[in-house]
RNA sequence: GUGGGCGUAGCUCAAUGGUCAGAGCACUGGACUGUGGCUCCAGGUGUUGGGGGUUCGAGUCCCCUCGUCCACCCCA
């Protein structure tokens, strides 16, 4: 009997490991540019958190939440999302008393007990980032431009940066009622879920794939003449800034984001690479949950990116190579592999990755494992060495071999490696 | 939660219901007593994912279950 990791959970190894390691170094270091920094918040959290703010009819909190009582009889939920947990972060320590915009970032794992797919995970990883305290859409627009330098940085090309106002809690109801109006008369010939969506959330029709709704919805209302002066002008700000910045968008009138807290600006990243689940990123305006959370009233924006598709995208970019040692010490008898040792020691204090042979073993057959591990050099220690207070040295690039005295032995790898043709 | 595809060696895959389930790659050792790559030789663990059933006989057919992949719902 074998174990396995869990059911839509997956280990991270080596090389893809390194896939990782970039993006999430190359976020750090452009959000710190931007005033972003990095916050590191509980991977549960109460259930409670999830459920004001995520919404209490939404499929997340409904049937996706892994949901457990502790010892002390409290409910907690392993965090489906992060902006919930930031948001709490931010209130509990009454971060609204520091000067805005306050802005933070975060990478770590969410979790959703869902069926797993093609880019859709139970444990997946997410880096997000949040800003409060503006409301003005130069924000929105900036932490846009923001997610697309960090993309284009990490060498993503060819995404949709997709982009909608939801309004807010004085125009969405109107723009609600209107929908509703217009569905009305033909409900009965719309899609099971459809008819469902009508009742549960309405925007959502708007998003449906089956072709006889796509056909139906068509003249329905748009959201954009809904907006109120408020919402509309800001919208605008935003897209007349977003030309002005040269970020190429789509708008997306049917783009409807499944948490409740959204307000006003919803975007989303997109990839044709990506199979169903397409979106690398999105994010958008939750200008209410602050105060939800017994805050003051505090504008809020931000987005997450998906890790796992993002990881995608870049794996079939590139072929990834493998990180090999820079040397490797071949050594004969108990004696020579101390000293094997005491040089590694010496050289990895300046700063190169070094594979000791571990245990005995024939000349022949740690010379074919450097050669396999990738080492560029061997270091052979024997007692004709040990003796001498020498070591031979070997290029396995280029097959050049030579003595060197043990003391010597850095600065000569050091520059012998200059010569290697790459 | 719903629907479909697939589970055979570490990996990629063969095997009409019929002998003891094979091949390539990879791995380890040797040919080469202290020198890698090329070549040759040798070496193997499979509870055929698990359980039950049909059959003289099941990797193959049926049922259940688990896992995985893809899609729906929904979402990063």
């Amino acid at each position: 009997m074998k174990f396995s990791a869990p059911k839509g959970m997956q280990d991270i190894l080596p090389p893809d490991i390194y896939i990782w390691q970039n993006v999430e170094e190359v976020a750090r270091e452009l959000f710190h540019k931007y005033g972003f920094q990095e916050i590191r918040v509980p991977i549960v959290e109460s259930t409670d958190i999830f459920i004001r703010s995520i919404g209490e009819t939404t499929d997340i909190v409904e049937k996706e939440m892994y949901t457990f009582t502790d010892k002390g009889g409290r409910s907690i939920t392993l965090r489906p999302e992060g902006t919930a947990p930031v948001v709490r972060c931010y209130v509990e320590h009454n971060l609204y008393n520091l000067p805005s915009p306050q802005k933070f970032f975060y990478t770590g794992a969410m979790f959703r007990y869902e069926r797993p797919q093609k880019g859709r995970f139970r444990q997946f990883y997410q880096i997000g980032a949040e800003a409060f305290g503006v409301s003005q859409p130069s924000l929105d627009a900036e932490i846009i431009v923001m997610l697309k330098n960090l993309l284009e940085k990490i060498g993503i090309a060819g995404l949709n940066f997709e982009l909608n106002s939801i309004g807010c809690d004085k125009c969405r109801p109107d723009y609600k009622n209107a929908l509703l109006k217009f569905f009305k008369s033909k409900l009965a010939i719309y899609c099971p879920d459809c008819q469902r969506r009508y009742r549960t959330n309405p925007l959502r029709i708007l998003d449906c794939k089956v072709p006889g709704c796509v056909e139906l919805r068509k003249g329905a209302p748009y959201v954009k003449d809904y907006l109120c002066n408020d919402c509309r002008e800001h919208f605008n700000e935003l897209i007349f800034s977003l030309k002005e910045l040269k970020i190429p968008y789509t708008l997306n009138p049917n783009l409807v984001r499944g948490l409740d807290y959204y307000t006003r600006t919803t975007f989303e990243v997109t990839s044709e690479h990506l199979g169903a689940q397409k979106a690398v990123a999105a994010g958008g305006r939750y200008d209410r949950l602050v105060e939800e959370f017994g805050g003051p009233p505090t504008p809020a924006m931000g987005f997450a990116i998906g890790m796992e598709r993002l990881a995608t995208l870049l794996k079939e970019k590139s072929e990834q190579k493998i990180p090999s040692p820079k040397v490797f010490i071949a050594t004969l008898g108990r004696d020579a592999e101390m000293e094997g040792f005491k040089i590694a020691e010496s050289i990895r204090s300046s700063g190169c990755w070094i594979e000791p042979n571990y245990g005995g073993a024939s000349l022949k057959s740690q010379m074919r494992k450097a050669d396999r591990i990738g080492a560029e050099f061997v270091l052979i220690i024997g007692d004709n060495e040990l003796k001498a207070g020498k070591v031979q040295w070997k290029n396995l690039k280029n097959s050049q071999q030579g003595e060197v005295e043990i003391k010597d032995i850095a600065s000569i790898i050091q520059k012998l490696s200059d010569y290697i043709p790459k």
